[in-house]
DNA sequence: CAGATTTCTTGAAACGATTTACAGCGAATG
DNA sequence: CATTCGCTGTAAATCGTTTCAAGAAATCTG
């Protein structure tokens, strides 16, 4: 009726006859509340159509709002992480926001302070780039899921792949089928520091190992692009102008893509040049397309992800590092490596 | 230091010897404060790095947050209309937060509440079986741009593609081609009630005018499937079972994934049966998939509704219908009808 | 039935900012 | 010289909720 102003918490206590406390109280069904006042007051509720102002709550005790720092959302291996996360908060009473951070770097620790200040419940953080020093901090105020990092953290917790052997099912993949000049299709160095424990980062460390392990270390030949499709169909372009791999292995299937895109361009096909990916993105499995790449669940991950954040609020604080398990899906974009030009 | 609790705007107006009031004047660049202050104000909130709690400005201001509805975070299409809205509040105070609500219905109406709870400045609604009504009265508390729906609303903006000039393009382009059996992949009843004003509903009653002003009448074939691809490629099946079209046309890309993945799956290519898609997603130019499809700028759409939003925050009241114009794509996935059979 | 518990309910004090009204104080005006 | 004015800065009220301490009523003990 009164279009003027939403009902406060006072309307409904005056609407029921009763205090605002008691209001409170039945809002939270906290101890101490009879079946008749609660009766009532779940009636003027009703009645007013009343929402308690979630500001006003976060005031003093919490927002139940989770929140979920997301680089670049054109990924979709990164909504399939959200689609995992909003599924794992099925009736519970918390509300997951993301906040955006496009083209990551600082950009991730704005978005990280924005969700802050909002004084959410909690945060999952998945840029690589924000600093671990800068996380624990952060742990320090509200509880954090980092998601893909490597770390070994005190204060937070962690959900992760197993890079190492993500990057062992592809490389051994393409040993098998006789290939030696593989290159790495990977990020900039910003998100592959040594040592930093960044998804792209391991995969590369990795990459260097298995190559010389294969004593093929004459052959390593890494590529550095940015984060998107485009930028890795114009790298792949300019590797392709200067040397000829039989195989690439790329650092996630958006760079896959981009460099399946170059190739298609070129007339090259799986016979001349074999691609694995890293995802198992939803259109990689397209007949079109037929990606084989390196499967992790993203859903699992943010299923996780939320589950050990719901921990973490509930007051456990020892630190703990989930890792899920990846699989190799093999398709039509790997084949058997070229007879090698005899020299 | 005080790795107890963090800095409030009473420890900076101690540390800066000034009252709280000053340090707010300061924050927000209000009217009324000596340069000499600002300086010693500015040096406080940096030495006890300061941050102002959202929660508490939004109890009496603003939240400097701006909310944005999105149904199905996996389709990519809203993916770039989300690019396109966090880049166009670069720079300003406002923060983008996203509130999914997947498989929409009444999620949708559930996660714009939850943004209304949480003071948002402005909200950004995509689902379309938002009821009108209900988004008139949620206009009412706080300002609202909704995207896709061509509605004629009093208290709210709208941003829109021009979906009968998009689906205008795509059939004249089958039509040219001699396309006489086009079928229609469309979602459920639900968002496509004649009258409702969402995209797919507008899609569909052009293509229905579109076939009967050719005298296609007859051939008018309606196919109805969920949101996803996966569900697309099945009801895909289920038509060429039955029936064997030389097109499909396809409410949007996602769809058109899913169809092309069952002709995929039975060798049927754009010889056979040519597919037309809506939105023209990144992946749609991939040179394996090449699909043919109504560009719509998603960027812009999202761009735009940021755009009106402010407006509106900043006093706007009579409302603003803006329209972007789409353009046909054409790749090939569409190719001359095949030659009719003589019965 | 008096006293001790338990159960229900309430008023008032936070929470951390913004906003309003106004006080102090030189300078300008008559 | 007294009044007015413009500029800075402050005190206090306010926003809507939760929480705490304590009062009132009801129930239980012995």
């Amino acid at each position: 009726m009164s279009a003027s102003r939403a009902a406060t918490i006072e309307d409904v206590a005056r609407q029921a006859g009763v205090s605002r406390a008691a209001v409170s109280k039945v809002i939270r069904n906290a101890y101490g509340v009879s079946p008749a006042m609660r009766e009532r007051v779940n009636a003027a509720i009703e009645a007013l159509d009343y929402r308690p102002r979630v500001a006003a709550r976060a005031m003093r005790g919490s927002s139940f709002t989770l929140g979920i720092e997301l680089p670049s959302i054109g990924n979709p291996f990164f909504t399939k992480i959200i689609a995992g996360a909003t599924a794992a908060l099925q009736g519970s009473p918390y509300q997951l926001i993301i906040a955006p951070a496009d083209m990551d770097g600082e950009e991730g620790v704005r978005a990280l302070g924005a969700l802050a200040d909002r004084q959410v419940d909690g945060i999952i953080a998945i840029s690589p780039k924000v600093r671990p020093d800068w996380l624990e901090r952060l742990a320090g105020r509200v509880p954090v899921v980092m998601i893909g990092r490597h770390d070994r953290p005190v204060a937070y917790d962690t959900v992760t792949d197993d890079d190492v052997l993500g990057t062992r099912l592809a490389m051994e993949h393409l040993f098998d089928l006789g290939h030696r000049r593989i290159a790495h299709l990977t990020r900039d160095e910003e998100v592959t520091l040594p040592g930093s424990g960044t998804p792209h980062a391991i995969r590369l460390e990795q990459y260097r190992a298995l190559m010389e392990g294969a004593g093929l270390a004459e052959h390593i030949r890494v590529v550095r692009t940015g984060l998107t499709e485009e930028s890795a169909r114009l790298d792949t372009h300019a590797l392709l102008d200067e040397d000829m791999p039989t195989a690439i292995f790329a650092g996630n299937d958006e760079l896959a893509f981009g460099a399946q895109r170059a190739l298609g361009e070129r007339g090259l096909g799986p016979a001349e040049v074999s691609l694995v990916g890293y995802d198992d993105v939803d259109i990689a499995s397209h007949p079109a397309i037929s990606l084989t790449t390196v499967h992790q669940s993203g859903e699992a991950l943010g299923e996780r992800a939320i589950r050990l954040l719901l921990e973490r609020i509930d007051g456990r604080s020892e630190p703990v590092n989930f890792t899920v398990v990846p699989s190799l899906e093999v398709r039509a974009s790997t084949a058997p490596a070229p007879a090698e030009p005899t020299s």
